[in-house]
DNA sequence: GTCTATACGGTGATAGAC
DNA sequence: GTCTATCACCGTATAGAC
């Protein structure tokens, strides 16, 4: 990195060779405090929340425990930034898989409601923090909010997609259609549900049984589509083209 | 409750007046022991797990530091008897529902899917703290392990009452059937959703909402049932019979 | 930026009087 | 059984050298 910086000096333009350097330590720096997150995942996830320390961070990161302090401060804003992460993650996560749909409103909602069962985003450890920083939502504010905020999107975004998934499905001549804000609900909870079932899962409860169990819901709901959903969460989502 | 005792002993008979005297200390320390449990919910409320001190449940129950060490001996085993009593009500209330509702298959059903809404089990309080259990599940494992055997019960007997839906169904003549232990999964997983949905409700989502989501829910698995539902789910299981 | 050493406060648990 | 007093430990955060 301070390679890359070096060589740009070479060019004689200091401010670009500034730049450049600049650059290279706020990628550090952003680098860092990357490492220093995901040690507190791991953390979090072997420990618990209460039994997370800096020490424990600081030697999964293979680092001192001062640089945690350095670079977050307080243990609080450290799991805080976490939080934020895996926040953005999901966000990011869905969007993408929302863009990757195309325009089709059936495919839009499927890929939302299997955006919730992307591999990034239910490894054990991922479900395990999660689930951690709801038991303490209630405790902290700050933690409710980012979940709130995070779910405020989401459900906004399903909400839509409900509503035309309602409206195709009594076009398409189903007789008793469950209501879009049901519907909506409904979908929220099930995944919500799901990704806790695949985290206490004694009863191995693993992706592939989680979609086919989105996807029959998906059919109950909306039956003239069942074939749609089937193609698209077996399919597209599954774990191989076949 | 001494003075239930010394009456006893007016009887003159001194076993009688021994055996109630146990009894009555026994019956003290039993009190004692749930005070102090729910002292431990109420801190786990309040401050979450991580910061539930002992100090701070001594002082919720009015009493000294000191008893609640000598009545549970470790932090952590506080801890495990207040979730052992947490699920300890929980199967007693859903066995306590599957009961009242008779012998009928669909009459079960909606009692064991509505035992998860009646208002004892879904207080924010226990709410909020079955799920900080939850979280740290992965790093205790006498957590983890209590979880599952609550979970493990409930399976069982929702897998026999959904197996007997299904029959049911089909004799009705009711076309495209779902699987019974995919309508298991999925009403486990619509409660385990509502119950967090309900903890984070920003949305307010609360108990007259989710027994609608749920008999949504068991309407679209079985429509030939719909009647049935709606009648059990919102006059029995209502907040009033009107 | 990164480290080590340390001060400080709080927590779990013990001891012993009553 | 219940209390108070106390200890030993550990985790956070700070200070300052490099």
């Amino acid at each position: 990195m301070t390679r890359i910086a070096a060589t740009a000096e070479g060019d004689g333009t200091g401010i670009t060779a500034e730049r450049i350097e600049r650059r290279s330590r706020l990628a550090n720096k952003a680098l860092r405090r990357q490492q220093l997150i995901d040690a507190t995942l791991e953390s979090v996830h072997q420990s618990g929340l209460a039994d997370t320390t800096l020490a424990k961070v600081a030697t999964l990161a293979g680092v001192s425990q001062g640089i945690v302090v350095f670079h977050f401060g307080t243990k609080d804003q450290l799991l805080v930034e976490a939080l934020r992460f895996l926040s953005e993650e999901y966000r990011q996560v869905w969007q993408r898989e929302l863009a990757k749909a195309g325009e089709d409103p059936i495919n839009r909602l499927c890929a939302m409601v299997g955006a919730d069962l992307q591999p990034d985003l239910i490894s054990r450890k991922k479900l395990t923090v999660w689930h951690a920083f709801y038991g303490e939502a209630k405790a902290h504010p700050t933690y409710l909010e980012i979940c709130g905020a995070r779910d405020e999107e989401y459900a906004v975004a399903l909400n839509a997609l409900c509503a035309a998934a309602v409206a195709a499905a009594k076009a398409a001549g189903q007789a008793d259609v469950t209501p879009a804000p049901m519907v909506a609900d409904l979908l929220v909870s099930l995944t919500d549900g799901l990704w806790l079932g695949m985290l206490m899962s004694k009863w191995e409860l693993g992706r592939n049984e989680a979609l086919a169990l989105m996807c029959r819901q998906l059919t109950v709901l909306f039956p003239v589509f069942a074939a749609r959903f089937e193609a698209y969460l077996t399919v597209e989502q599954g774990s191989r083209k076949r």
